[in-house]
DNA sequence: AGTTCGATCGCCT
DNA sequence: GGCGATCGAACTG
């Protein structure tokens, strides 16, 4: 059994948060995936975060303590992972953009069909919320605790973290607030 | 290989 | 009522 990063983790600034989750493991039930490929959503002054506008329904996760999970739905079809960082009362998140597939292969062909190559599982925001089997049921999740959880890798690795622009998103679009492990062919895009 | 477009629906104005 | 932190299929060249 895998050890659960600490709360302490996520109670930093959301960027260092989105940096320093490359490498780690989300584990959900018996499918796991290392996180390739991360985006930081900030709080006042970012058009693009959903934090933007103040607390509504949908977004107060991220309002709340760090090391929660924010899972939203988008496009009428597709769940999106974040984990929540920053003090509590202060907005901040990190989408999971990508996984490169550990445990539970199987599994994770069984929920997408679709996905040929193991490259493709996991390798965008609603493919690895599918592939893991995360839903809308998992929003406010405590991620040091699960269903969904957090964990640092079986043995540490190292390599270089590539940075752009964001994608998919037209405010606040210059940013560049995407951090992705570079050379990974599991990334959702190659640059 | 790159671009366009339809699917599908909760959220917010 | 319009739009979106997407995906995959159908186009084009």
């Amino acid at each position: 059994m895998r050890a659960a990063l600490k709360r302490s983790f996520y109670l930093r600034p959301t960027i260092e948060v989105a940096r320093e989750l490359l490498g780690k493991i989300v584990i959900h039930g018996s499918t796991s995936g290392r996180i390739v490929e991360t985006e930081a959503y900030l709080g006042t002054g970012d058009l693009a975060a959903h934090a933007a506008a103040g607390i509504t329904n949908r977004n107060r996760v991220i309002f709340g303590p760090p090391g929660h999970a924010y899972v939203y739905f988008i496009y009428g079809m597709y769940e999106c992972l974040n984990i929540v960082a920053e003090p509590e009362g202060e907005a901040g998140c990190v989408l999971i953009r990508a996984l490169e597939p550990v445990d539970g292969i199987a599994a994770m062909r069984k929920r997408r069909p679709t996905a040929n190559r193991d490259e493709d599982l996991a390798n965008g925001p609603g493919k690895l919320t599918r592939a893991l089997g995360i839903t809308l049921r998992d929003n406010g999740c405590d991620v040091t605790r699960g269903p969904v959880v957090v964990c640092a890798p079986d043995k540490e690795d190292t390599f270089e973290i590539g940075i752009s622009l964001r994608i998919g998103i037209t405010k606040s679009a210059d940013l560049p607030l995407r951090f992705f492990v570079k050379g990974s062919r599991f990334v959702s895009r190659h640059r």
